[in-house]
DNA sequence: AATGAATGAGGTTTCATTCAT
DNA sequence: TATGAATGAAACCTCATTCAT
């Protein structure tokens, strides 16, 4: 077989492998993956996993953290206004860019919202704030109608999160993301 | 010692008897249920246990049924015409009736359909196919709008179940009830 | 290799069997024997252990309840005085039996005295206190002198299990006795 | 970054902090305490260790000894003789002496004494061959009585011992040392 | 001489499922 | 039909020790 080779690597970068290994297995195999799983897959010792995530959780925790910081950087807000914001606009393609890459990384989404460790780690949502204030925005600039913005954007999310699932399911794109989009366009509208 | 109390019970009763053991106990503790406590519950042993039901996923594939029976059985939908139906006041009206079903039944619906659960039985989820149907219904009717009623059917009720998931967690039943409507309403209308 | 045949045997039986094959392994190897030890010697699966004893320390507190009644058992107290009776012999007595109780089952007494498990159960310690009584008892009997009774029974029994530890050990049986029987009689003589 | 400030020092002085450091743990948690926890109050990284003690229990051994020496240091003999010793006066102090000195080593006592270190390595005890030395020296001056020098010595110190533990479990070390003392008195009395 | 990342053999515990009675 | 004792494959986590740097 061949011992093991020991490699001593710094420890981000044995880290960064550790949870690139963990996402590569978490995409295939959604919430089934163990660290026994982890660790082959990183061709690491068990103890390994544990200096660096000293919970099954934690490594979870990093790998949604990652997940968020991944998508914002996919996809930025508009900060900074060079003109006027079409936010019909910004909603479609929002929309849009969240289906793609959400369907794209099921697994870890199974993983991560709709399994136990989705119950236990009761997530801040903060995706449902961003979306939220960005309906207040929209009304302040007289684009979106009176809707009262933090439920809405709680249901608005929940449809938009299984969009994704639904194409990642093998659902024909297209027509989903037009029934997202007129769901969106009509329950936003001034 | 104690000969075993053997009651014999009509198989149909023996497996009710288990089953309504379980939805106390799921609707109680949620996902977290073993089989251990499903039979102490019922006062039955082990073993009878899977005499009646092959496998755990098997007696939630059995909760599962008998709570969308128990929905339709309370909130049927009107199969024959007496007059014209108001489909947008027929929604509004369903909605209001789910929300309140599910989130009194958060510990069920967080076992059955956002645990591991869910994953491995991906439910033929008719209550979308129901949905779709009615959609299809109000449209002949003139009473809705031109979406496609499949994929709209899907995204509304993720809204409609995520509005039912945030009142059982706490949130105003109000806010999220008018959000819900609204969403509905504006999506359909004509 | 044959399959493992699966023997139903009444709890109790199971219990005891596991409890002794226990017995067996600690007084042969002290605190190092594991589970893992338990079971293989027992000839029943893991998991059967922990359906007879939660926790491992558990087992370790049938143990030593078994122990202590076992030695109850063998050395009892006079209860009922048949005429007056000779506490200096009853004491000579007692610790000579005590020494060749528990030096023959030294392993056992490690793990459950001097060990980590003795850390976390701080024992009721009611062999002192028995002990103790004894003393009294011969006071009222005008047969021991005026020693604080609580304290003086702390420190013999220390240096009567440290006796049997040593006999345990390989000293000379006849030079630890007659030592511990002057250092008793000496210390509690009118 | 920020490279390893590698502090040289003198292999004595390394090697004292580490045992100095590990003192400290062990006195205040006892048998808890790990190699990891070791070097972090040392200051100095894990290989470190290992390089000035190939095993825990070398570290442990080293601890006893310098423990030893610290005690004698504190409490020496008397070697030269200034005219006729009192012998039970001797004895009362010393035994006064170890338990203050024990009692407020309890921690380390318990790792050391009462842990499964010290199954492993079963001390030469030299406390007990000192102790005999005692008796045998009282003996000549005729001032103690015609026990057998190395077994009474080694209950004695039992009791001894048990005394200190009392002590720092709080007991009233009043009562305890009285006990002790009468103990001690009697036993070797001529 | 010093570092600290890496190892991996344990160790306890859980629980759906099996099967002798 | 019914029982409940028995199973054993996971699962998570610890920590003394090793070794590449």
């Amino acid at each position: 077989m061949g011992r093991p080779v020991r490699r001593r690597l710094h420890p981000e970068a044995r880290r960064l492998e550790i949870v690139e290994a963990a996402e590569r297995l978490l995409q295939a195999h959604g919430p089934r993956v163990r660290v026994e799983d982890v660790v082959r897959e990183a061709g690491v010792a068990k103890g390994t996993f544990f200096l660096y995530f000293p919970t099954w959780d934690d490594l979870l925790d990093t790998v949604r953290q990652r997940l968020v910081a991944e998508f914002d950087a996919a996809s930025p807000l508009p900060t900074e206004v060079d003109g006027p914001i079409d936010w019909m606009a910004l909603l479609d393609l929002h929309a849009a860019a969240y289906i793609d890459f959400a369907s794209a990384r099921q697994g870890i989404g199974q993983a991560l919202f709709h399994s136990d460790f989705a119950e236990r780690r009761s997530q801040a949502d903060n995706a449902v704030v961003r979306l939220s204030a960005v309906i207040r925005a929209g009304q302040e600039a007289e684009a979106f109608g009176p809707v009262d913005p933090e439920p809405t954007a709680l249901l608005l999310f929940a449809a938009l999160d299984e969009a994704a699932r639904a194409v990642a399911g093998g659902r024909d794109r297209e027509a989903i993301v037009a029934a997202l989009r007129l769901l969106l366009r009509r329950t936003l509208a001034p």
